[in-house]
DNA sequence: ATGCCGACCCGAGGTCGA
Protein backbone atom coordinates (compact mmCIF):
# COMPACT_ATOMS: atom_id res chain seq x y z
CA UNK A 1 0.00 0.00 0.00
CA UNK A 2 1.60 3.06 -1.39
CA UNK A 3 -0.33 6.52 0.25
CA UNK A 4 0.95 10.48 -0.67
CA UNK A 5 0.00 13.65 -0.05
CA UNK A 6 0.78 16.99 -2.54
CA UNK A 7 0.13 20.47 -1.56
CA UNK A 8 -0.05 20.95 -5.74
CA UNK A 9 -1.15 24.93 -5.42
CA UNK A 10 -3.74 24.63 -8.27
CA UNK A 11 -4.79 20.92 -10.16
CA UNK A 12 -5.61 23.02 -13.15
CA UNK A 13 -1.92 24.30 -13.59
CA UNK A 14 -0.13 21.14 -11.96
CA UNK A 15 -2.33 18.38 -13.48
CA UNK A 16 0.27 17.52 -15.83
CA UNK A 17 2.65 17.02 -13.31
CA UNK A 18 0.23 15.03 -11.15
CA UNK A 19 -0.81 12.67 -13.82
CA UNK A 20 2.85 11.90 -14.78
CA UNK A 21 3.52 11.34 -10.98
CA UNK A 22 0.99 9.49 -10.80
CA UNK A 23 1.83 7.26 -13.97
CA UNK A 24 5.36 6.64 -12.30
CA UNK A 25 5.33 6.76 -8.69
CA UNK A 26 1.97 4.57 -8.72
CA UNK A 27 0.29 5.32 -5.46
CA UNK A 28 -2.48 3.96 -4.25
CA UNK A 29 -3.75 6.99 -2.71
CA UNK A 30 -2.82 10.45 -3.44
CA UNK A 31 -4.86 13.22 -1.30
CA UNK A 32 -4.21 16.80 -2.88
CA UNK A 33 -4.37 20.02 -1.09
CA UNK A 34 -4.80 24.01 -2.02
CA UNK A 35 -6.99 22.61 -5.77
CA UNK A 36 -7.96 26.29 -6.31
CA UNK A 37 -11.07 25.17 -7.79
CA UNK A 38 -14.58 24.01 -7.63
CA UNK A 39 -15.43 20.15 -8.10
CA UNK A 40 -16.61 20.68 -11.85
CA UNK A 41 -13.41 22.92 -12.61
CA UNK A 42 -11.91 19.86 -11.46
CA UNK A 43 -9.88 17.83 -14.01
CA UNK A 44 -10.80 14.06 -13.15
CA UNK A 45 -10.83 13.03 -16.08
CA UNK A 46 -7.29 13.21 -16.32
CA UNK A 47 -7.08 11.29 -13.64
CA UNK A 48 -9.57 8.50 -13.86
CA UNK A 49 -8.14 7.38 -17.56
CA UNK A 50 -5.51 6.09 -15.28
CA UNK A 51 -7.87 4.21 -13.04
CA UNK A 52 -8.36 6.61 -10.34
CA UNK A 53 -11.07 7.21 -8.02
CA UNK A 54 -11.75 10.85 -7.73
CA UNK A 55 -13.51 12.20 -4.79
CA UNK A 56 -13.20 16.78 -4.63
CA UNK A 57 -14.22 18.90 -2.09
CA UNK A 58 -13.43 21.92 -3.40
CA UNK A 59 -13.64 25.85 -3.11
CA UNK A 60 -13.30 28.58 -6.08
CA UNK A 61 -9.73 30.47 -5.75
CA UNK A 62 -8.27 29.26 -2.34
CA UNK A 63 -8.20 26.21 -0.42
CA UNK A 64 -9.87 22.60 -1.75
CA UNK A 65 -8.60 19.18 -0.97
CA UNK A 66 -9.14 16.04 -3.26
CA UNK A 67 -8.22 12.58 -2.72
CA UNK A 68 -7.28 9.88 -5.77
CA UNK A 69 -7.84 5.96 -5.11
CA UNK A 70 -7.25 2.82 -7.36
CA UNK A 71 -10.13 1.48 -7.61
CA UNK A 72 -13.10 2.33 -5.71
CA UNK A 73 -13.38 4.94 -1.86
CA UNK A 74 -16.49 6.16 -0.40
CA UNK A 75 -16.85 9.48 1.34
CA UNK A 76 -17.47 10.04 4.54
CA UNK A 77 -16.79 13.11 5.41
CA UNK A 78 -16.86 16.96 3.87
CA UNK A 79 -15.42 18.58 6.64
CA UNK A 80 -13.49 18.20 10.01
CA UNK A 81 -16.11 17.73 12.39
CA UNK A 82 -16.41 19.65 15.58
CA UNK A 83 -15.97 23.16 13.34
CA UNK A 84 -18.80 25.55 13.00
CA UNK A 85 -21.30 24.57 10.65
CA UNK A 86 -20.93 28.17 9.43
CA UNK A 87 -17.21 27.13 8.29
CA UNK A 88 -17.21 26.87 4.07
CA UNK A 89 -13.54 26.54 3.95
CA UNK A 90 -12.70 23.50 2.37
CA UNK A 91 -9.61 22.14 4.14
CA UNK A 92 -10.58 18.16 5.24
CA UNK A 93 -11.26 15.21 3.04
CA UNK A 94 -12.23 11.89 4.80
CA UNK A 95 -12.84 8.59 2.89
CA UNK A 96 -12.87 4.34 3.41
CA UNK A 97 -10.76 2.82 1.10
CA UNK A 98 -9.60 -0.47 1.56
CA UNK A 99 -10.38 -0.92 5.03
CA UNK A 100 -8.26 2.35 5.88
CA UNK A 101 -9.80 5.98 6.82
CA UNK A 102 -7.94 8.15 5.11
CA UNK A 103 -7.97 12.13 6.39
CA UNK A 104 -6.84 14.71 3.68
CA UNK A 105 -6.27 17.95 4.87
CA UNK A 106 -5.30 21.44 4.70
CA UNK A 107 -4.18 23.23 8.29
CA UNK A 108 -4.84 26.82 8.39
CA UNK A 109 -1.37 28.46 8.33
CA UNK A 110 -2.41 31.17 10.65
CA UNK A 111 -0.37 33.92 9.83
CA UNK A 112 -3.06 35.89 8.12
CA UNK A 113 -6.13 37.83 9.72
CA UNK A 114 -4.38 38.65 12.95
CA UNK A 115 -5.58 37.18 15.95
CA UNK A 116 -8.84 36.12 14.69
CA UNK A 117 -6.97 34.02 12.22
CA UNK A 118 -4.60 32.25 14.20
CA UNK A 119 -7.42 31.35 16.67
CA UNK A 120 -8.61 29.82 13.69
CA UNK A 121 -6.02 27.55 12.82
CA UNK A 122 -5.86 26.71 16.95
CA UNK A 123 -9.70 25.80 16.99
CA UNK A 124 -9.02 23.76 13.44
CA UNK A 125 -6.03 21.71 15.05
CA UNK A 126 -8.07 21.09 18.78
CA UNK A 127 -11.03 19.71 16.67
CA UNK A 128 -8.46 17.13 14.39
CA UNK A 129 -7.00 16.30 17.53
CA UNK A 130 -10.48 15.11 18.27
CA UNK A 131 -11.49 13.98 15.64
CA UNK A 132 -7.95 11.74 15.50
CA UNK A 133 -9.04 10.71 19.39
CA UNK A 134 -12.23 8.81 18.30
CA UNK A 135 -11.21 7.43 15.20
CA UNK A 136 -8.40 5.61 17.45
CA UNK A 137 -10.77 4.70 19.69
CA UNK A 138 -13.00 2.89 17.07
CA UNK A 139 -9.32 1.26 16.27
CA UNK A 140 -9.62 2.37 12.79
CA UNK A 141 -6.67 1.95 10.66
CA UNK A 142 -6.07 5.09 10.56
CA UNK A 143 -3.47 8.03 7.69
CA UNK A 144 -4.14 11.80 8.54
CA UNK A 145 -2.05 13.05 5.81
CA UNK A 146 -1.70 16.85 3.86
CA UNK A 147 -0.34 20.01 4.48
CA UNK A 148 -0.46 20.20 8.51
CA UNK A 149 1.26 24.19 8.08
CA UNK A 150 3.30 23.41 11.66
CA UNK A 151 6.86 22.84 11.93
CA UNK A 152 6.84 20.57 14.99
CA UNK A 153 11.14 20.98 15.56
CA UNK A 154 13.86 22.68 14.64
CA UNK A 155 15.05 20.56 12.39
CA UNK A 156 11.92 20.94 10.51
CA UNK A 157 13.05 24.31 8.81
CA UNK A 158 16.38 26.04 7.82
CA UNK A 159 17.64 28.31 10.32
CA UNK A 160 16.55 32.16 9.19
CA UNK A 161 13.54 30.59 7.00
CA UNK A 162 10.80 31.44 9.76
CA UNK A 163 10.56 34.00 12.58
CA UNK A 164 10.20 32.67 15.72
CA UNK A 165 6.90 34.18 16.27
CA UNK A 166 5.80 32.55 12.93
CA UNK A 167 2.17 30.76 13.55
CA UNK A 168 3.78 27.65 11.44
CA UNK A 169 6.44 27.76 14.63
CA UNK A 170 4.81 29.24 18.27
CA UNK A 171 4.38 27.09 21.14
CA UNK A 172 0.94 26.77 21.16
CA UNK A 173 1.13 25.55 17.33
CA UNK A 174 3.60 22.78 18.23
CA UNK A 175 1.79 21.61 21.46
CA UNK A 176 -1.36 20.84 19.27
CA UNK A 177 0.99 19.04 16.82
CA UNK A 178 2.80 17.15 19.89
CA UNK A 179 -0.86 16.12 21.43
CA UNK A 180 -1.79 14.89 17.84
CA UNK A 181 1.15 12.51 18.13
CA UNK A 182 0.68 11.24 21.93
CA UNK A 183 -2.62 10.73 20.65
CA UNK A 184 -0.92 7.45 19.36
CA UNK A 185 -0.16 8.40 15.76
CA UNK A 186 3.51 8.01 14.16
CA UNK A 187 5.18 10.23 12.08
CA UNK A 188 6.73 8.03 9.63
CA UNK A 189 9.22 10.09 7.73
CA UNK A 190 10.83 11.08 10.99
CA UNK A 191 10.55 7.81 12.49
CA UNK A 192 12.88 6.18 9.28
CA UNK A 193 14.90 9.36 9.05
CA UNK A 194 15.57 11.13 12.44
CA UNK A 195 18.12 13.44 11.63
CA UNK A 196 17.56 14.23 7.41
CA UNK A 197 15.59 17.55 7.49
CA UNK A 198 13.29 16.22 4.93
CA UNK A 199 11.63 19.07 3.53
CA UNK A 200 8.52 19.37 1.65
CA UNK A 201 8.39 22.84 0.92
CA UNK A 202 10.41 25.32 -0.63
CA UNK A 203 9.43 28.79 -1.10
CA UNK A 204 9.18 30.46 -4.80
CA UNK A 205 10.93 33.63 -3.54
CA UNK A 206 14.61 34.17 -2.37
CA UNK A 207 15.94 31.27 -4.35
CA UNK A 208 14.43 28.81 -1.49
CA UNK A 209 15.38 26.03 -3.33
CA UNK A 210 18.69 26.94 -4.91
CA UNK A 211 19.89 27.66 -1.88
CA UNK A 212 17.75 24.42 -0.08
CA UNK A 213 16.34 26.83 2.64
CA UNK A 214 12.95 24.29 2.93
CA UNK A 215 9.74 23.62 5.64
CA UNK A 216 8.67 20.13 6.44
CA UNK A 217 4.89 20.60 6.97
CA UNK A 218 3.17 17.89 5.29
CA UNK A 219 3.27 14.73 6.96
CA UNK A 220 0.91 11.21 6.97
CA UNK A 221 0.78 10.26 10.61
CA UNK A 222 -0.01 6.32 11.23
CA UNK A 223 -2.19 4.24 13.15
CA UNK A 224 -0.44 2.21 15.48
CA UNK A 225 -0.59 -0.78 13.69
CA UNK A 226 -0.25 0.95 10.13
CA UNK A 227 2.82 2.18 11.73
CA UNK A 228 4.33 -1.24 12.39
CA UNK A 229 3.48 -1.69 8.91
CA UNK A 230 5.90 1.23 7.98
CA UNK A 231 8.43 0.07 4.88
CA UNK A 232 9.74 3.45 3.23
CA UNK A 233 8.58 7.34 3.83
CA UNK A 234 9.97 10.36 2.24
CA UNK A 235 9.37 13.33 -0.04
CA UNK A 236 9.90 13.39 -3.43
CA UNK A 237 12.50 16.15 -4.07
CA UNK A 238 12.62 16.00 -7.54
CA UNK A 239 9.22 17.24 -8.06
CA UNK A 240 10.67 20.77 -6.98
CA UNK A 241 13.19 20.96 -9.60
CA UNK A 242 10.43 20.01 -12.57
CA UNK A 243 9.27 23.17 -14.99
CA UNK A 244 6.79 25.30 -12.96
CA UNK A 245 6.65 23.31 -10.22
CA UNK A 246 4.39 23.43 -6.80
CA UNK A 247 6.31 24.66 -4.24
CA UNK A 248 5.36 21.26 -2.05
CA UNK A 249 6.37 18.27 -3.29
CA UNK A 250 4.94 14.86 -2.67
CA UNK A 251 5.33 12.91 0.72
CA UNK A 252 4.82 8.99 0.30
CA UNK A 253 4.71 6.55 2.59
CA UNK A 254 5.16 3.02 1.94
CA UNK A 255 2.97 0.07 3.75
CA UNK A 256 3.51 -3.17 3.91
CA UNK A 257 -0.56 -3.55 4.39
CA UNK A 258 -2.54 -5.44 4.68
CA UNK A 259 0.03 -8.26 5.90
CA UNK A 260 -0.53 -11.54 4.15
CA UNK A 261 -0.47 -13.14 7.98
C1' DA B 1 12.83 41.21 9.07
C1' DT B 2 10.73 40.64 4.34
C1' DG B 3 5.56 38.86 -0.31
C1' DC B 4 11.56 39.14 -4.11
C1' DC B 5 7.14 34.29 -6.85
C1' DG B 6 3.03 32.39 -8.40
C1' DA B 7 -1.80 31.49 -8.09
C1' DC B 8 -6.37 33.31 -7.71
C1' DC B 9 -9.95 36.74 -8.90
C1' DC B 10 -10.81 39.05 -13.62
C1' DG B 11 -9.56 41.52 -17.53
C1' DA B 12 -5.93 46.03 -13.47
C1' DG B 13 -3.98 45.35 -9.78
C1' DG B 14 -5.29 43.60 -5.09
C1' DT B 15 -5.16 39.39 -2.11
C1' DC B 16 -3.37 35.33 -0.47
C1' DG B 17 0.09 31.91 0.63
C1' DA B 18 4.25 30.05 4.55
Amino acid sequence: MRIATWNVNSIRVRQTHVRRWLERVKPDVLVLQEIKCEAPNFPAAVFEELGYTVEIVGQKAYNGVAALTLGPATISHRALPGLPAEDVQSRYIEIDYQGLTVIGLYLPNGNSGGDAGYAYKLAWMDALCERATTLLTEDRDLVIAGDFNVCPAPLDFAAGTLPPTDALLRPETRARFRRLIHSGLTDPVRALHPSAPAYSFWDYQAGAWERDRGLRIDFALLSPKLAECLVAAAPDRDERGAEQPSDHVPVVVDLDWPRAS
